[in-house]
DNA sequence: TGCACGCATGTCGAGTTTGACATATTCTGC
DNA sequence: GCAGAATATGTCAAACTCGACATGCGTGCA
């Protein structure tokens, strides 16, 4: 139930395998967090997809384009709940949800 | 985000199928409900399967009975954050996990 | 019958997540 | 370089979720 700086830490500069071989996380928490690194990503390649602006996207789920940033960088201050509703809202099945959740991510800098 | 009686309703007596073709739900509200029960069910099979009683888990996911009660009914009050957590703590990895999004849920009374 | 055990349901104060807003930073074409 | 668009970051009151507790319900069993 503890979030805080050091996710937020983490969260940013992500490389492409897993986070945080170097802070101390327990195998659950780690798992938390790469899952939700994947909803994450899985979002914003969904709104490039349709080519989108975060404002754009915002309207759509009824939340605010700073929610929405903060959606896609995997803010400690956004649930899975979030992350996963928006998803759906975006036409997202959960076939394609399983999917995300299972692939890889891609890292930004090719 | 609104959470309210209709789910409550819905999430009892739920049948083999997709939840509530009578009450008027979103696609996306489907989804959302539709996910949570399975993972609900994936749950409390996990559980079963580790010949667990709910108090037992409760202790292991730091949580109390009841929550797991509810966690298992698919309660409104219990977020898809907590649900899943608590399958990484019972060693579910990502993969399970979206088997579990994926797969069928299996009704209760064969 | 009485009782212990496992599960279900209602409630509540504390803690977390939310949309919204303000503002800063980065990006893009000119 | 500059303006405007897109995105990022900090903050906050309102809404929601949390664990905990009390209590109800069914089942087995002595």
């Amino acid at each position: 139930m503890r979030e805080d700086k050091k996710k937020r830490l983490e969260a940013r500069g992500w490389r492409v395998g897993t986070v945080t071989e170097f802070l101390g996380l327990s195998p659950e928490e780690e798992e938390y967090i790469e899952l939700k690194l994947r909803l994450a990503d899985g979002f914003r390649r969904r709104r490039a997809q349709r080519q989108l602006t975060q404002a754009d996207v915002a309207r759509l789920i009824r939340s605010s384009q700073s929610r929405v940033a903060k959606m896609e960088a995997g803010d400690p201050s956004v649930s899975i709940d979030l992350l996963v509703r928006s998803l759906f809202a975006m036409g997202t099945s959960r076939a394609e949800l399983a999917r995300i959740i299972t692939n890889k991510r891609v890292d930004k800098a090719a």
